[in-house]
DNA sequence: AGTTTAATAT
DNA sequence: TATATTAAAC
């Protein structure tokens, strides 16, 4: 906002992830589109059996914020669309059919990039700001919705609030009333679990997540114990059978 | 862990 | 009318 430095992009830009960092390893050569149209398993693509593929673009770009108070163009000099593509919809290259935007999406997976760039959105706009539609045109993720924000929002609030008020809490809010600054990935997304049994060191900074695993050669079922997987920008489609729970739902995953 | 719905407010 | 917020169901 206003208030805020006034580069406060700069630090934005420096906070987001470098195009390296999202394109690790499993860079697809085959992209999700071909992939699904040959019915043909990318290396995360598991023993998968019904793939469904229905997806859409959304806000070109809109404008940085329409409302009232207007934050100052931001336009680097250097690139913003470059390296790091923040596509949630999927290629639209080669049919380039666009599926009717009324379907219902599959549930986004609000991956560790995903939700710090809606943090720090969050951030950046005032408490006042902060408003699903605002912090989703920021964030500026393609196929992100109002509502997939809103709900986000939601629970991050919520999340938020029983920090506060909660008895062992030992993070940031001013006495003044608002200026939150949760951070480690916001407790590696809202932490409902009361630290389970994984040995915690007391200070863990650097790089939140990461996965050490160079050959990755999971098979069979996601067996991967807990953490997210490897993300590997635009989306996936997987068919996550939790023995129990839902059964068999497909699901998004971004970056 | 996310989505949708409904009620309510702005 | 459109959007936000919240609770609750799914």
């Amino acid at each position: 906002m206003r208030e805020d430095n006034p580069n406060w992009f700069v630090r934005w830009e420096e906070e987001l992830p470098s195009p390296e960092e999202l394109i690790p390893i499993s860079q697809t050569l085959i992209t999700p589109h071909l992939a699904l149209a040959f019915q043909i398993g990318s290396p995360n693509n598991l023993g998968s059996k019904k793939t469904a593929f229905y997806h859409q673009k959304l806000q070109p770009v809109a404008a940085p914020t329409p409302t009232t108070t207007t934050p100052p163009q931001m336009m680097m000099s250097s690139d913003f669309g470059g390296g790091d593509s923040t596509d949630l919809g999927s290629g639209s290259g080669g049919g380039g059919e666009e599926p009717a935007r009324t379907l219902k999406r599959p549930r986004l997976v609000w991956t560790p990039q995903l939700h710090k760039r809606f943090v720090d959105a969050v951030g950046h706009l005032g408490i006042k700001n902060a408003v699903p539609k605002t912090i989703m045109q920021l964030m500026s993720v393609e196929g992100l919705t109002r509502e997939n924000v809103a709900s986000h929002l939601q629970k991050y609030r919520l999340y938020l609030r029983r920090m506060q008020g909660g008895g062992g809490n030992g993070h940031g809010i001013s006495g003044g009333g608002h200026v939150i600054v949760s951070d480690s990935a916001t407790d590696r997304l809202f932490a409902s679990s009361p630290v389970p049994a994984h040995f915690l060191s007391p200070v863990r900074v650097s790089s939140e997540y990461l996965m050490p695993s160079l050959e990755h050669s999971y098979l069979g079922k996601h067996a991967i114990t807990q953490q997210q997987h490897q993300v590997v920008r635009n989306l996936r489609y997987e068919d996550s059978e939790h023995g129990n729970g839902d059964g068999g739902r497909k699901i998004l995953k971004l970056f």
